[in-house]
DNA sequence: CGAGGGTTTGACTTGAGTCAATTCTGGTGG
DNA sequence: CCACCAGAATTGACTCAAGTCAAACCCTCG
C-alpha cells in the first residue's frame, strides 16, 4: 500500500479502501496547482466562469452576503474538501468563496473528473459520498443555529470541525490549530463577535475548551461532547466503509 | 406535446424540455404507489431499510430531533419533490421524515432510477439539477435563520415556499393553500410558536401577507419581496434551461 | 355538546446584540 | 532591537428581540 499523498486521498480513503491505481488517478487530478492569497474571493456570487477546486492546504469559507452588509458563512472548507462543485452545475455561482489563509488548490475540470470516474467508478461513489457528507454537515449547521443556544452551538461547532480535521490528519482529541478569528466564528454561527468572545470565555472557564492564539485545545473532550450533546456517530468512521 | 401528468414531471420540465419518450419514462417511475397517513413518520433517524419516494400529493417535512425534545425542521417537501434520496446513500437515514397531511408517494428503487437514467441521460441531469436546487434551498434556509430577524425570516420563507409551489402549479403570486400550523412554522424557522403568531400578525397588519385558515394570501407581493429582500432570480425560471 | 388541536394575547424574563473603551499581539520599518 | 500600528480579543453597561408562562378563545369533528 502506497502512502496517502494528499488530504483529498486521505479523506476518500476513509470511505473507500483505495487501490494503488486509484491513488494514482487521484494524484493526477492535482496537476493544475494554483495558489490564492488570503482574503481575496476565489469565487463570487454571480460569477460565470466556473471551475471547481480541491483544497490542498489552507482554509476557505463559503458565504452568502445579505443586502444589509452582514453575511452568513455557510461552511468552512479544509484541506481535502471540494470547492465549487455545485457552481459547476448552475450557470452561475450562488455564493462567494473566500480564502481565510493563503491557499493551495488544484483546479479540476469537469472533463477530467468524469474521465477519472470512468476509469474508477468506485471513486465516483466516494466523491458522491463525500459530497453527501458535506450536505449533512450543512444540515447539522442549520440545526445548530436554529435550535441550540450560543454556548452549545459553539461547543458543537468546534467538535464538528475537529472531527472533520481528524479525517485528514489535522486534529486529534487533544485539539487542533485553527486560523479562524472571532469575527469569522460570529458570521458562521449567527452571533455577534462580542458574544462569541463571551461564550468562548465561558467554555474556557468551565474547563471544556480553550481557543486562543490560533489553537483549539480540548481541556475536557468527553465533558464537551456531553455538554452539547454531540453525536459521535455521524462523523466517526473506524475505517473504510467499502472494502 | 402531451400533458404533463405528475408534479414531478412538471418540476423537471422547468429544467429540461421533456420529450414524450422522457415523459413516459417518468410516468413509469410512478407505478409503485403508496399512501401514508398524516403524523406518522415515514422514515426515521437510524432506520436501516432504505427507499426513496417521489411525492405525488400532500406535504411532508424532514427534521432532526434534539435530545432536549425540541426539533429543527430542515425542509418541507411538496408534490414533485424527492424524499430520502440521501438516505439511500448512507447506510441509515440521518433524519426523520413526517407527513404533515395524508400523503401519496411513489416508491422508487435505486435500480429503476438508474435504468431510467440509462435510457434518458438528460433525466439524470434534470434530477441532479433538482437535487442541487434543493440543497441551495437548505443553504438559503440557513441564511434565513442565521442572519434575518423573525419578521423578514417569515416573509422570506413564505415567498420561497410560494416560488417552489409555483413550479408545480400549486401557487400564484396571489397566494397558495398551505397546511402548515404555526407550530410547524416555529420548528422550521427556529422561533417559538408564540412569536410566530406575533410575527404573522404584524405582517398582516402591515398589509403584506395574510396567513389564515390554511391559506397564504399575498396582499402586497412586491412590497413583501422588497421588505425581506427576496432574490427573485434564484428560483424564477422563465422556461426550460436546456432545450 | 364536549374535547382537543390550533390560534391569540398579555405580562414578564432573558439571551444575545450594540456601543464604546481598553488591552493584547504580531508584524513592520527605522 | 525597539517604537508603532492595525487587527484581533476583551470587558462593561445598557437595550431589545424573542422566549416563557399562562390564560382565553375558536374552530372542527366525532
Amino acid at each position: 500500500m502506497t502512502a496517502l499523498h494528499t488530504p483529498f486521498a486521505l479523506k476518500l480513503g476513509a470511505f473507500v479502501a483505495l487501490s494503488d491505481m486509484e491513488l494514482n488517478l487521484l494524484n493526477q487530478l492535482h496537476n493544475r496547482r494554483r495558489t490564492f492569497p488570503a482574503r481575496r474571493d476565489m469565487i463570487y456570487e454571480g460569477q460565470v466562469e466556473r471551475s471547481a477546486y480541491i483544497l490542498a492546504s489552507g482554509w476557505v469559507c463559503s458565504y452568502k452576503l445579505l443586502p444589509g452588509g452582514t453575511r452568513q458563512i455557510v461552511d468552512f472548507q479544509i484541506p481535502g474538501d471540494f470547492l465549487g462543485l455545485r457552481s459547476v452545475l448552475f450557470r452561475t455561482a450562488d455564493h462567494n468563496i473566500e480564502p481565510i489563509t493563503r491557499v493551495k488548490a488544484s483546479e479540476v475540470h469537469v472533463q477530467d473528473l468524469l474521465e477519472t470516474f470512468n476509469s474508477a467508478p468506485r471513486l465516483a461513489a466516494a466523491v458522491l459520498w463525500a459530497a453527501s457528507r458535506d450536505e449533512a454537515m450543512v444540515v447539522e449547521h442549520l440545526v445548530d443555529i436554529g435550535r441550540r443556544d450560543a454556548k452549545q452551538r459553539m461547543a458543537h461547532f468546534l467538535l464538528e470541525l475537529g472531527a472533520r480535521l481528524k479525517l485528514v490528519g489535522l486534529a486529534s482529541n487533544d485539539g487542533y490549530s485553527c486560523p479562524l478569528t472571532q469575527y469569522l466564528l460570529a458570521d458562521a454561527l449567527g452571533l455577534s463577535a462580542v458574544h462569541v468572545n463571551r461564550v468562548l470565555r465561558e467554555l474556557r472557564e468551565d474547563g471544556f475548551v480553550t481557543f486562543q492564539l490560533g489553537r483549539v485545545i480540548f481541556d475536557d473532550f468527553d465533558g464537551l461532547v456531553a455538554f452539547c450533546e454531540f453525536d459521535r456517530n455521524y462523523l466517526d468512521h473506524d475505517g473504510p466503509l467499502m472494502k
